[in-house]
DNA sequence: CAGTTAAGTGAACAGCGTTTACAGTAAACG
DNA sequence: CGTTTACTGTAAACGCTGTTCACTTAACTG
């Protein structure tokens, strides 16, 4: 047992060794999500045999099948979250309402052109995961930047929030002290009840994008994305969207316009299992 | 080829071997759900075995294996439909709006005390799967039961709907020609407008209890079932609960009592695989 | 009764996650 | 330097999965 340092996240240094295996670890997830990507089915055998080694061997860097797709599911949430981020910085820094509303319909669009993907992240039964490393891995990245996309929204254009006494005990405690990894340590106690506001409209999110992408839906309604939109439309006034000057007429036809930019998505209304 | 009768989806008469086909049919999916139940894994051979057969043999009866959890899902979800239904029942037949929440509630109970068969029939991606008997399968038969209590409620105590004109053309055909089983039949065109606030209702509702099952929520939140009451609080007003004489208050009452019922339902705060 | 059809079996194929016993090799230590 | 230790990978095997194929056995039919 040598000193070994409190095991960062990503490993620079050390011994010329512990690089070496650092390497093949990321190969094997990057192979693992790289096969999911080609439709393939996820198994430590095809993972081997792509990296040209064989299935026990995955043994000596993760302990079980599981522990490999919950890697690959943070992963993958790691790069998306990215996309929704750059969807949100191609618009006006001082845009705080588009650029959400960006961030939130790439979400979508995303889930419905990697159905697979989304059910790995977001449809997974989370429990038991206490990951070796990265044990946050129970709730996505995703979170947290829309909890900061909604914060800054708030920052720019300040709109009414539940005072702590006003909400329910319980959740008062929760959102002064989550349990689920959100970053909301910079959110000053008297504005937590951002928090509960935005466990709602995540909430609604979920709600539709997850019927949508499990094609529990009409497939007419899916694909023009109408009840999301409608989602947007009632959440929008809680969020101060709705004022005289036009902003959610605006934030609509962004929303649209991302829509009808890829009719890729679900073509015969059958989302399938494939890509 | 005999005449053959056009398929009812239960058949009780036919010549003497096709009852006795009929019932081992029967038996494999209650075998099937009663393994599930069990907390076991559904596989094809463990069916077999535990009905005394080989595995080879109930291709006689199933196409392959998703067959066999497409009918499973589907004798599930009505037998659950069946549960909810009963929640309603049990109370004063001229409350709808008791009714409808009773039965949404149930919903939820039941979902968190069994989430494998949640996911089973409501996180599972429908595609592809043309069921030979039973084409509907697609959605749940719940469904028609929450339609038919929201539409009591609108007929008890008529609420605002929106007309045909107030909605996107697309959901207009939608709502009047709905792809999906939807028993709307009976409902007469200028009311289709509910058909959207049902599929908006169901939405939200879908929304709280997937996030509840898969744990991806803060335990605290699920065992209160805050999130879900908030949900029902911020939906009442578009059904018109929201009402002078207390209604719901009282309707937040009776879910409360419901949730509070059986904390049995998630004790230590992960989900898990069991039950 | 003869002929056809359906139900069920056993063996086998290809694949899976996982464990065990065993080589080789790189690092660490005296 | 040599020796020991720890690590990385392999081969074989176990028990399981869905699925197919050839074959028997029983039941119904003309």
């Amino acid at each position: 047992m040598a000193p070994a340092d409190p095991l960062p996240v990503t490993t620079p240094g050390g011994t010329r060794r512990e690089r070496q295996r650092e390497a093949t670890f990321a190969e094997i997830v990057a192979t693992a999500q790289a096969l999911l990507t080609e439709g393939a089915e996820l198994s430590l055998r095809a993972v081997a045999a792509r990296m040209g080694m064989t299935a026990p061997a995955l043994y000596r860097y993760v302990g079980s099948y599981q522990e490999l797709v919950d890697l690959v599911a943070y992963e993958i949430d790691r790069q998306a979250a990215a996309t929704f981020a750059a969807a949100a910085d191609a618009l006006d820094p001082e845009d705080a309402p588009g650029r959400l509303i960006a961030a939130v319909t790439e979400f979508r669009m995303w889930a419905l052109a990697h159905p697979r993907h989304f059910q790995l992240v977001f449809a997974n039964p989370v429990a038991e995961s206490f990951c070796t490393r990265r044990e946050l891995l129970t709730l996505a990245t995703s979170g947290l930047l829309m909890t900061d996309l909604i914060h800054d929204v708030h920052r720019q254009r300040p709109f009414p929030i539940p005072a702590l006494d006003e909400l329910p005990p319980l959740v008062r405690d929760v959102v002064l002290d989550p349990l689920i990894p959100a970053n909301v340590d910079h959110i000053p106690a008297e504005e937590r009840g951002l928090v509960w506001i935005y466990m709602q409209g995540w909430n609604q999110l979920y709600g539709v994008v997850a019927l949508e992408v499990m094609g529990h839906m009409d497939p007419r309604v899916i694909e023009s994305g109408e009840m999301y939109l409608d989602v947007i439309r009632r959440f929008a006034p809680i969020l101060g969207l709705d004022d005289d000057e036009g902003t959610l007429p605006r934030l609509l036809d962004l929303a649209r316009r991302r829509i009808d930019a890829d009719p890729s998505a679900i073509a015969d209304g059958s989302p399938s299992h494939l890509r």
